[in-house]
DNA sequence: AGCAAGTTAGTTAGTTTTTACTAACTTTTT
DNA sequence: AAAAAGTTAGTAAAAACTAACTAACTTGCT
């Protein structure tokens, strides 16, 4: 999927309208005014509404993998990488906290299907990459092997969920990098052998 | 906060319409239907929609705190009443699965702010107990104290919540209860002296 | 170079549907 | 008789989207 620029710049002003005051905020009606220019011109660009936010989802996903891509291409061990993943995380996240809404909306997009179905892929290669990275920890000794990977993974990434979620229900009022950082001292902690 | 018999039948109605198709679908109209009876009926029981959905959440939060509240109460050690917890919770969620679509709503109610005091708060007090628990297994010595209670704490409820949300987004296929077990035998190997 | 034809990206003015909620009246219960 | 709990019939506001039109550009042809 390419974007023309027009279609970046509706996409990055739906991301700040859903950032402001949550998913509910993104109406054709905010848009055009944040855009300046009319509802209609919208459709000239994206076929429905649902269209934008799929752009939305896809745009950023792009933008992510290809930080994380350059982590596990890199030749450290994978203790050390899952450190950088983390740390990369926090700071995207940190750098668009408007982000965080879209994150947290996998649910409300539940009974859309074109975008139930995004979000989960989205999550699915997410978790299946955290799994490959302990696995090859696993495999090269820097990581335990009494308790199997999915397990792990899970803690991994229920520890990133909840670090962003009180960030965010702090008003993003809290450190979030240093909060990482805290995360990470611990996951390495519990995970060494 | 006490509730009248009929208030009771429209917070269970509620529940299960947002169950069925998350927030959005909890309209005054998809309510009264539910109810079978008309829209204006349900503003002699509450004053308006935001009131129905904080009775819900406090409605929830009572029996959930009171099935903790007995645990607490009993003469388990710190590690044990954690792992009955995690179970109850487990429980409770997969009895009223309508329930999940509330606990994920939590950023959907960021911007009416009376609804998003009343969830900051369960959260907060949630997070309270479970620090608590693992401090007195602490100084029990059942649990590592090289990692502090905080932080030990965020990977619990992390761990629950990606539990849930991966059940949740299966489409409530994968089994829960055994779900959950999985992940307390990790954290009981993870936080073991 | 000049120009007709088509394309792109915008406009105004509207439609339809759905939303939460209200006024005024009636029935039921106490 | 009075209060509680329903009804019908509506309002006002907001939602996504459409029809019809236009200004400003490319494009291809001579």
């Amino acid at each position: 999927m390419t974007f023309t620029k027009r279609q970046i710049e509706i996409i990055d002003a739906s991301k700040d309208l859903i950032g402001e005051k949550g998913v509910q905020n993104l109406t054709i009606k905010n848009l055009a005014k944040k855009m300046s220019f009319s509802e209609p011109a919208l459709y000239r660009h994206f076929k429905d509404k649902t269209q934008i936010l799929k752009g939305l989802l896809l745009f950023h996903r792009e933008a992510i993998k290809n930080g994380i891509f350059k982590i596990l291409d890199s030749d450290k061990n994978a203790l050390e990488k899952i450190e950088a993943v983390l740390k990369f995380k926090f700071a995207h996240i940190e750098k668009n906290p408007a982000l965080v809404m879209v994150i947290f909306s996998e649910t409300s997009f539940q009974y859309c299907s074109v975008l139930s179905k995004v979000v989960r892929k989205i999550l699915d290669q997410r978790k299946k990459k955290i799994i490959s990275l302990i696995e090859s920890g696993q495999n090269e000794g820097s990581i335990r092997s009494d308790i199997n990977s999915e397990q792990l993974a899970t803690i991994v990434l229920g520890g990133i969920r909840t670090t962003i979620l009180s960030w965010r229900l702090s008003g993003f009022e809290s450190d979030l990098k240093a909060e990482g950082e805290k995360l990470w001292e611990t996951l390495e902690i519990l995970f060494k052998k």
